[in-house]
Order: C-alpha cells, then sequence, then structure tokens
RNA sequence: CAUUUCCUGAGUCUCUUAA
C-alpha cells in the first residue's frame, strides 16, 4: 500500500489521473487493501482532474469497505464542493458530518473552505468562517488569510489588501512571500508597477524574501503591458541574485517572444531551452501552438502536437482545447468533434464556448443546439463568455430580436 | 503498548474561448 501510495502520488503530481486509477484498481485486484491515505490519493487526483463524481464514488467505496476518513480525506470533499462545485451548502454538510463523527475540521479544512468562498467572490461568508474558526479554538495561519488578500486585490481593493497586510503582522502571521506575491500581482494588475518597484526594494526592512514567483508575476505583468523591455532587465535582475528561473519563467518569456516577434523566434528558444537547464512542459507546447492557431496554420499546430507527444508530455484539456479550436477554422469539423467525444478528453467550458462560436460561423445550428443540450447533461455551467458569443453571434447575423429575447431569458440567471 | 521514520488534504506566477 505504501508503494502504490508512492507511485499514485507521483502520477497525480503529473496529471495523470487515469494512470492513478488504473493503479488503484491493480491494487485492489492484488488484494492490497488500499488505507486512507490512497483513497484520499486517488480522490485529490481525480478532484484535481475536475473529476469530481467519481472522487464522491471514491469516498463512497472508502466508507464501503470500512476504511475510516480522516481530516484529509474529508477535507478533499470540501475542496471539490467549494473550489469546483460552488456548491458551499454541501462542503457546510461535510464539515457538520465531521464534527459528528468526532473527526474535527481543523486549520487546512477552514483555510481550504475560505479559500473557496474567496474565490466565489464570497467575502463576508469568509471572514464567517474564520470566526467559527477562532470559536472552534483552531489557530488560523498564514493559508486562512491570503484568500482574502487575492479576494481584494482582485476587486481592485488595494487599500484594504495594504491594512490587511497590516493586520496580519499584529496578530501573529506576518505576511510571508507567497502574500506579498499576491499583493504584487493585484498592484502590477492595476498598473500600480512604481509600488512593485518600491516593495522590491524595502523586501529586507520588510521582512520578506522575493523569490522565483515575484519575479514571475512581475516579469509577466510587464510583458502584459507591452514594457517587455523591463521585463528583460527584471529578469536579470533575478539572475544576479542567484534566483533560479523555473519552466513557469520560460513559458513567460517564449510567450512574450511569440506574441511580439515570431513564432520563429520562439520555436528557436525551445530548441536552446537546454542551455537554461530546463526542459519545456505541456504549457510550452500550448503557447507556441496558440499563437500558431491564431494566425490559421493547422499543419503546423498538429507537427508540434506531434513532436509533444514523441517527447512523452501528455497533453491537457487546454491542448485539447487548441487543438479544437485550430481545426475548427480550418473547417474539419469532423476531426474536432473526434477529440470532442474521445473518452479520457473532459471537455471544460472553454471547449464548448470555442464549438458555440465556430458552430455559429459556419451555420451549424442543429449541431449548436445538440451542444447546449449536452452541456446541461455534462453539467457544464454557461459563463458570461457563453453568453457574449451567442449574443454577439445573433447580432452579427442580423437577429436582433433573437438577441433581445435571448437577454431577457438570461437576465437573472447571469453569472 | 510506547516511541521514531516514510506515504494523504489548503494560499501566489505562465498557455486555451467572446467582446
Amino acid at each position: 500500500p505504501f508503494h502504490y501510495n508512492l507511485l499514485m502520488k507521483a502520477f497525480s503530481r503529473a496529471g495523470n489521473p487515469d494512470e492513478v486509477l488504473r493503479l488503484f484498481r491493480e491494487m485492489k485486484e492484488s488484494k492490497c487493501d488500499p488505507n486512507v491515505l490512497c483513497y484520499t490519493t486517488v480522490m485529490d487526483a481525480l478532484v484535481a482532474a475536475n473529476r469530481s463524481e467519481e472522487a464522491e464514488n471514491v469516498f463512497e467505496q472508502m466508507i464501503d469497505s470500512g476504511v475510516t476518513p480522516d481530516a484529509a480525506s474529508f477535507t478533499v470533499l470540501v475542496k471539490f464542493y467549494s473550489f469546483y462545485l460552488k456548491r458551499f451548502d454541501s462542503a457546510y454538510e461535510i464539515i457538520r458530518w465531521m464534527v459528528r463523527s468526532g473527526c474535527d475540521p481543523d486549520v487546512v479544512t477552514y483555510s481550504t473552505l475560505i479559500t473557496g468562498l474567496c474565490w466565489a467572490g464570497m467575502v463576508e461568508e469568509a471572514w464567517g468562517v474564520l470566526d467559527q474558526m477562532l470559536q472552534g479554538k483552531c489557530a488560523p495561519n498564514a493559508h486562512s488569510y491570503t484568500p482574502f488578500l487575492e479576494a481584494y486585490c482582485s476587486q481592485g481593493k488595494i487599500e484594504a489588501a495594504m491594512r490587511l497586510m497590516e493586520s496580519m503582522r499584529s496578530i501573529g502571521c506576518p505576511p510571508d512571500a507567497v502574500a506579498y506575491n499576491i499583493l504584487i500581482n493585484g498592484l502590477c494588475k492595476h498598473g500600480y508597477f512604481d509600488v512593485v518597484a518600491h516593495l522590491l526594494q524595502n523586501s529586507v526592512s520588510d521582512g520578506w524574501e522575493p523569490d522565483a514567483v515575484t519575479y514571475n508575476t512581475y516579469i509577466s505583468r510587464l510583458c502584459k503591458v507591452g514594457r517587455s523591455g523591463d521585463a528583460f532587465k527584471q529578469l536579470e535582475i533575478m539572475l544576479e541574485k542567484k534566483l533560479c528561473p523555473t519552466i513557469v519563467t520560460l513559458n513567460i518569456v517564449l510567450d512574450s517572444i511569440c506574441r511580439e516577434s515570431t513564432v520563429w523566434e520562439g520555436n528557436h528558444l525551445l530548441e536552446r531551452r537546454l542551455e537554461l537547464g530546463l526542459d519545456v512542459d505541456v504549457v510550452s507546447y500550448n503557447t507556441i501552438m496558440s499563437r500558431l492557431c491564431e494566425i490559421g496554420k493547422l499543419s503546423w499546430v498538429l507537427k508540434l502536437f506531434n513532436d509533444m507527444f514523441k517527447k512523452g508530455i501528455s497533453p491537457n484539456t487546454e491542448t485539447c482545447n487548441i487543438l479544437i479550436h485550430s481545426l475548427c477554422k480550418a473547417g474539419n469539423f469532423r476531426k474536432a468533434k473526434c477529440i470532442f467525444t474521445s473518452k479520457g478528453f473532459f471537455a471544460d467550458i472553454v471547449t464548448c464556448n470555442i464549438l458555440i462560436h465556430e458552430f455559429y460561423k459556419a451555420g451549424k445550428i442543429d449541431e449548436l443546439h445538440n451542444l447546449l443540450s449536452g452541456m446541461d447533461m455534462e453539467n457544464i455551467r454557461p459563463d458570461t463568455v457563453t453568453f457574449n458569443t451567442i449574443i454577439d453571434c445573433l447580432c452579427r447575423n442580423g437577429k436582433f430580436l433573437e438577441a433581445i429575447d435571448f437577454v431577457r431569458s438570461v437576465e437573472d440567471g447571469y453569472p
């Protein structure tokens, strides 16, 4: 069981839930009874792949086979109810169940719920959970506060975020590099690059040390506002500080090069990756394929996809979305559908938005309706992009009355 | 039975869709 768990954990980290499931089956067939840790590993792998129904099944299996869940396994349930399904009533229900069964929720459980609530924009509710936590004599840590920082920053409430940083200090949870990274991301997003420069200068006296993520954040944001020259200066500083660039750093630079100069130069960087001591990953390929998709080079996209496969890098949902988009743009709906319906691929809302747009453009209204009802069955919830796409397409086709009806029909259900 | 070690859960950065 230990060794199986180690293996499963490795595949889970590599983002390969199917292999995790295969090992899990193999384990049970070889009469090696999984323990709580194994069940939790499997559940977490499934949740990370947004396959929560299957995770729920595994939890039930665990109960049925008489294995007692611990705080960690319950927390995985809280995680998928709050992070993915946003069903907070169910998350609270899990916590009540924990208390009833004598397995008290700990700081991780509460922090998970707080994170989910903050991501959903329910900041007030989240403060309530923090109170509940304090009443339950469970001491909060940095994980309990940073979700609030993130929420404030994304709402543009920079002042509130700064004030929270100060209170963290006085409460005895001084902000760490992660907290500063969240703040820096928020500051960059709202254009306060000068404030970021100051924070970096004062880091020693403020008691924190910038890490690779700090610079990745700063560099990426500078690139996004077209200041790639300044971004490269920061990359130099990062290297001078002996901070090792990560694969994310490489991907940020790659993205900037592909957008600003040519895909060709981006590809060139890929070939020189070894000099940096970094190996490319699925995101590197997605970055290039996406730019190729943009300029309509289907055959190049397919070639890179093959290269990627040969290197043993598994495609993720983004990869498949780029492929589907490229195929549709080239009018090859048949192949696109092949990917869409292939097992092992789990469509998300982005996949559906791409198809909705392409079906409209191609006038494939029947296909469109099939897709919409399929989304309903698969529980894929439309987002703002879905609605904007539909409205935009209706208007472009001159169907203004239909567009107006549509807006009215979704007015209350607008996400 | 105790003790020690190993294996499970939470926060920040990069890629995909509309305008």
